[in-house]
DNA sequence: AATGAAATTAAGTAGCT
DNA sequence: AGCTACTTAATTTCATT
């Protein structure tokens, strides 16, 4: 699980990483006319970033309204404090759990972020009462996405 | 802005689009054997998907940690209700923050939830102080990620 | 209008200097 | 690292349904 290798990140790298995570699909000649280094030593240092997993995974961003997901919410969950035996388990549910595009355990007023994509109000209504209505959740704050930023 | 052609996704579009949002490298006949049509057909149907705007983009997913980015903070901001014409202002420098790597508005009692990706706490304080401490920002509340679950 | 098979073009990989 | 040859994948063409 540690990160080893990284002392080995040189500019290049770091040049090549900042360009593909903005896009993946810059083929060998793209990156090397951007970061000046020949198309296949560029291919090359990519093929290493993968192997060492330095780039974790290339994925498609889908729009998630044309799932007709049109509706993002932003749950911050509050647990028992009495019940934290139950993180375990509510972990593995929320995992599983579709509607939850992103979910991180913080410190703070709050226990759980949840990101959520779904359909309309009274999808996200079924969402609750399904997923956040338990014993071991004490309180949930729902903040409806209007706009994306970033 | 409006989401045409989506009723023209049949379930081998939502078939590919599944599988590519996990990973993107598949190759054209790596698509073919899962969904059950040639790998030209495959392929022809992504190219549609991109050329419609069902896929985004492409991205490279980077272990933030190699950047020595260790830390992320979620950070419910509330904003001045007398100073909502500083809005558009305020959004535009935000999308240009490096540090965050994700920025929503938000309806309910915050107005603005970001993630932040900073090196550890030193940086981001420096952060706070950089970023979030102006007259039109009323309250920030940070909650920093102890694990990500999803 | 969209498919599969085949041909073409482009991209990625590997070997050598 | 670069260059070049090789291999694999993506794209286009074309005949078919």
């Amino acid at each position: 699980m540690g990160v080893r290798v990284v002392a080995a990140l040189d500019q290049f790298d770091r040049k090549i990483l900042a360009l593909l995570q903005e896009n993946a699909r810059l083929t060998g000649s793209e990156l090397a006319e951007k970061v000046g280094l020949s198309a296949a030593a560029c291919l090359r240092r990519v093929q290493r970033l993968r192997e060492t997993g330095v780039i974790e995974r290339d994925i498609a961003i889908v729009d998630p309204r044309v799932f007709g997901k049109r509706m993002t919410v932003i749950v911050l969950l509050t647990l028992n404090s009495d019940r934290h035996d139950r993180y375990q388990l509510l972990r593995a549910e929320l995992e599983k759990t579709p509607e939850i595009t992103q979910c991180d355990h913080v410190t703070g007023a709050h226990d759980i972020v949840l990101r959520v994509q779904v359909a309309d109000m009274e999808e996200y209504a079924a969402f609750v009462d399904r997923v956040l209505v338990r014993p071991y959740i004490k309180r949930y704050e729902s903040l409806a996405v209007l706009g994306h930023i970033k």
